[in-house]
DNA sequence: TGCTAATATGCAACCGGTTGCATATTTATT
DNA sequence: AATAAATATGCAACCGGTTGCATATTAGCA
């Protein structure tokens, strides 16, 4: 149960509301954790009934807006979770299970699907590429700026990683199938 | 939903019973995709329901071991769902969210975690070799045989690059922790 | 003033993966 | 012959992520 943690991370970088939170999700964020705001919301309000985060309205009225802090409780949460261990996930894409597939009752023309992949790799690279320049490039290399560095630069090389294999992917089916 | 459509591929590369499915999904497929036995035997349920596999029992009883084979129906059904489009899934590992909560409230001294991940990386690298050496070097290079070997190429590629990303997140942690 | 789009929050149902438990059969050991 | 371990199958409950829907407010615009 990572969500929660996330969130928490989260909202000490930058105190807002669920819809911020989502949004923050959607961009920088989201090269390694993904959430709905459906999620999100859902999320915020077990861990205010659990004392971790405290929420106030931004007007006066009851609805509308509210912005989530985490509170010492919750900080303890986070500590200790994420003190623990646990083993690495593996790489699990779907898209090596229709390789199979091809493999055993094909050819069944995987290779506009690869050229969409190279795409959409190549796309988050030159996203991450901008998220570099813009927060970690000629900044002051402190600790915390230098982890999160290191962090997407993991997001990069996987990128740089599935686009190269892609290609190598391509080449072999290329070599296969008649390209009519 | 994948689960299904691998366990064909599986079925179709060799007809066996659940549980044989359960060990190769445990051992050489696991590289790729996970499934617990009891995930296992309730897809396999509902695959006999939908008529897309069959199964005869290997003794005369009605209990005991059952050997599934797929049938034209999924078959088709295979091919359909290898041949649709969809978008790559994203590097989602909560070891960056502990990563990126020691950088807000650490340090957590999760130099132990790293160093057990780079061992568990290295095993799944001592792992493929195996495999690879056993099943795709000096063989026939037929197209199924170098499709698979790619695929065990990706997850060769992954392990390797994050041993060395586990590397160098280590040394960033070095260079700011007293490592006493 | 009325219309549309963006902002902002949330419920409910479903679905697949995980965990814990139950059990029957076969094989190996003492 | 009795016991333990490995083989083999399966149910039930739970939990997190996804999808679809519902709404209320604010901002821009014709």
């Amino acid at each position: 149960m990572s969500l929660p943690h996330a969130l928490m991370v989260s909202l000490i970088e930058r105190p807002c509301s669920g819809y911020d939170l989502a949004r923050r999700f959607e961009t920088t964020i989201g090269y390694f954790w993904r959430a709905s705001h459906q999620q999100i919301y859902r999320e915020l309000g077990r861990m205010e009934t659990a004392g971790w985060i405290c929420s106030t309205a931004d007007d006066q009225s009851n609805t509308g807006r509210r912005t989530y802090q985490v509170q010492s409780d919750g900080l303890a949460e986070l500590k200790r979770w994420a003190s623990q261990g646990e083993d690495p996930v593996i790489l699990r894409d779907p898209f090596f299970v229709r390789l199979r597939a091809d493999a055993m009752v094909g050819p069944l023309g995987l290779q506009d699907e690869l050229r969409h992949r190279m795409a959409h790799h190549q796309l988050k690279l030159d996203t991450y590429a901008v998220i570099e320049q813009h927060d970690f490039l000629n900044r002051p290399q402190t600790r915390a700026i230098q982890i999160q560095h290191q962090i997407l630069k993991a997001g990069i090389l996987y990128e740089r990683n599935m686009l190269a294999w892609s290609q190598q992917m391509l080449d072999v089916l290329d070599q296969f199938d008649d390209p009519t």
